[in-house]
Parts: C-alpha cells; structure tokens; sequence
DNA sequence: CTTGACAGTTCAATTATAGAACTTTAGTGG
DNA sequence: CCACTAAAGTTCTATAATTGAACTGTCAAG
C-alpha cells in the first residue's frame, strides 16, 4: 500500500494516518503547537534534514494542515501556522504526550506538567463520550456500520469463500 | 535522529511516536482493538508485507505494547493480544478517528459510527481536564517544566549564543 | 565587498519498504 | 503414501524514502 492509497481508505483512521503517521510529520506538529512558525526554527528544534522538513512542510499545508504566509517582503520569508485543521490534532497530541508520560518516561519523571488555565490546576487528560460525559474504553464501544463504509480492501479482493465475517467491533 | 535516539528523547510525544509514528504500526493496533489476534489475519486485513508485519510485531512485543502467546501445540501457534499498555492506546486511536471523521471524510459520510454502551447513545470523544472535566484546547493550557525535563538536543548541542529562550508552550 | 541569516534545493549514500517466492510443521482427502 | 492446504514466518531482490552534506539566491549590516 502506497501512502496515497491510505488516503483513500474507508478508514477514518488509515486517512487519518495518512496525514500524520510518519516519523517527522507529529514532532513539527509538536514544535507548531510550541509556537515554532519558520523553517529554521523547525530544523534547529529538531535536528530534521532541510530537505525531508521541507517536503514536509508543503505536505502538511497542501492537506490544510498548516497555511503557509508570508511575514516579510525581499526577501520573501513565509512562516507556517495551524488552521482550524491543524489546531484539531491537538487532542491527538495530548493523547499521544499521555500515554508517553504513562507508559514511557524514565525514573526521572515527567518532561512536562500541563495546567489548565480555566481551573488553574495541573491535569491529565481524559477522554469522555460527548453524550454522557463518562470516560471511554476499548470495551465500553460498540461500533456500527456508517453512511461511509465500504466493503473493506481483503474482502473486496479476496474470492468470495474467503471473506470474513463482520462483527461489532471497538475502533 | 534514528528511531532509538526517538526513544530517548526528553519528550512523551518523541517517545510515543517511536511506538506508533510509522505507516503500519497504528494500522495494526486498529486490527487488535477490532479483535484480530493472528498473523494471517493482520495480514490479509491489511495488506501489509508479511516481511514488515513480523518486524512491526516485534517490534510492539518487545515494547511490550502486545503479548504473544501460544494458543496451540505442534505446530507452535501464537496470537497477539494487547497488554494494558496497549489498552491504553485507545484514546490515541479515538482521537485519531474522530480527527478523520471530522477531517477526511468524503461526501458518503463517516465509515464508521461509534454507541457508548453505558448511555447507549451514539457519541464523539471529546478529551477534558482531569480536574475541572471541561474541555481542553490548545489555547487553554499553560506547560511546566517537569522532573524529567532536560535541555533539548538543539539548545545542548549549539552554541550558548544560539540558545533559544525559554517559554511556557502549549503541548 | 565580505559576511551572515533565512529558506530553501540538489545530489550521492544509506535504510526501509514492497513484492514475491520459499520454509517448516502438521492436518486432510484420496 | 502423496498431493494439497493452512499458519506463521524467513529470505531475496527491486524500488522508494531518508540522511548528510554541500550548494543557491536574496537581502541587510559592517
């Protein structure tokens, strides 16, 4: 599978990966939401090559991601900011900082604590169903066929005796 | 910067993304929370090379993201089953898809929808403060330096003048 | 008129991934 | 016994992505 095919997929998350699931994408996404605008910027925070960083750069604003506009005239300089797009990745990336704060930090603890301005206390994030406000798990969904669902790829190339059958499942 | 030195970043997001921030490995998680626990499976579920998906399986085992374990006797047979550590991906996973969902959709709409068993009501995650349970948005939190914090790779390797100030940053 | 900053581009060398075939252990049907 | 199938990998070559380093163009300052 090509990375353009995973746009493609009737998989909120295959397209989804398909915008952020490689190794640099995420980290200057970081660096966006730390403030980091320009391209030298990037490259010094995060050791990246120019030539991938730049790649990445068109990438992320061809998706909408980033919007690319200029902060001077001769020489021309433009800087990179988060749209509406953008600024929505922020629960992935609070969810990913999460689990690395759980599940990977060294002895020493934390690299960062996150206070919430609103309540002025140091916090963990939570996920919740935007219905009853309860935490959600893997075991607590049920998942159902939506207006956009396809017969997945295997089935659809597979001879018929070979598809598998669907079932409720938690993604 | 390699994949190990990833690892050893004083950053959750550097170190997580060392986990899932490849083309495959959120793909495979994605199998496990929809239930698939065999090689053939993923497999065929995904089209990944069998090359790669023994790699990437591994991999996840030896972070201890899976747990492999034999489910039959002669020949030797094993399956993959999420460990809580694993488990806890899912809010990574949720916030992924709910990001596509919102993002990436074509004009037939989500591919998927998602029932909150306890409510029973159909739901989009939303991620709040521990604290307060109010939702948290980029703009709404204020960073700390914590225990685990070092200073960053880019500051520690360049020249003191070249350091780059200090700022509370929003991730 | 030389130096430096910024925002890239170019190119060779190294890694990773794709695609396909092959291996091992065992069960099934004839 | 023999061919065929299945699961779970492994091995191999070709192609694509990434790294590392140098190079380009525009302007400003000294």
């Amino acid at each position: 599978m090509k990375w353009d095919e995973l746009e493609e997929e009737p998989c909120s998350l295959a397209r989804t990966v398909a915008v952020i699931g490689d190794r640099w994408s995420l980290l200057i996404l970081r660096e966006c939401f730390l403030r980091t605008r320009r391209f030298e910027g990037f490259q010094s925070a995060l050791g990246i090559t120019r030539h991938l960083l730049a790649e990445r750069l068109k990438k992320l604003v061809r998706l909408g991601v980033l919007r690319r506009i200029p902060y001077q005239e001769s020489p021309k300089r433009h800087e990179y900011i988060l749209t509406q797009k953008g600024l929505d990745l922020y629960p992935i990336i609070m969810s990913i900082v999460h689990w690395g704060d759980t599940h990977m930090v060294d002895e020493r603890g934390r690299p960062l604590l996150h206070e919430h301005k609103s309540c002025g206390k140091m916090f963990d994030p939570v996920l919740v169903c935007s219905e009853c406000g309860e935490p959600v798990t893997a075991k607590g969904v049920h998942v159902h066929p939506g207006p956009g669902k396809r017969v997945p790829r295997a089935a659809a190339d597979l001879p018929k005796a070979a598809k598998t059958k669907t079932r409720s499942r938690a993604v």
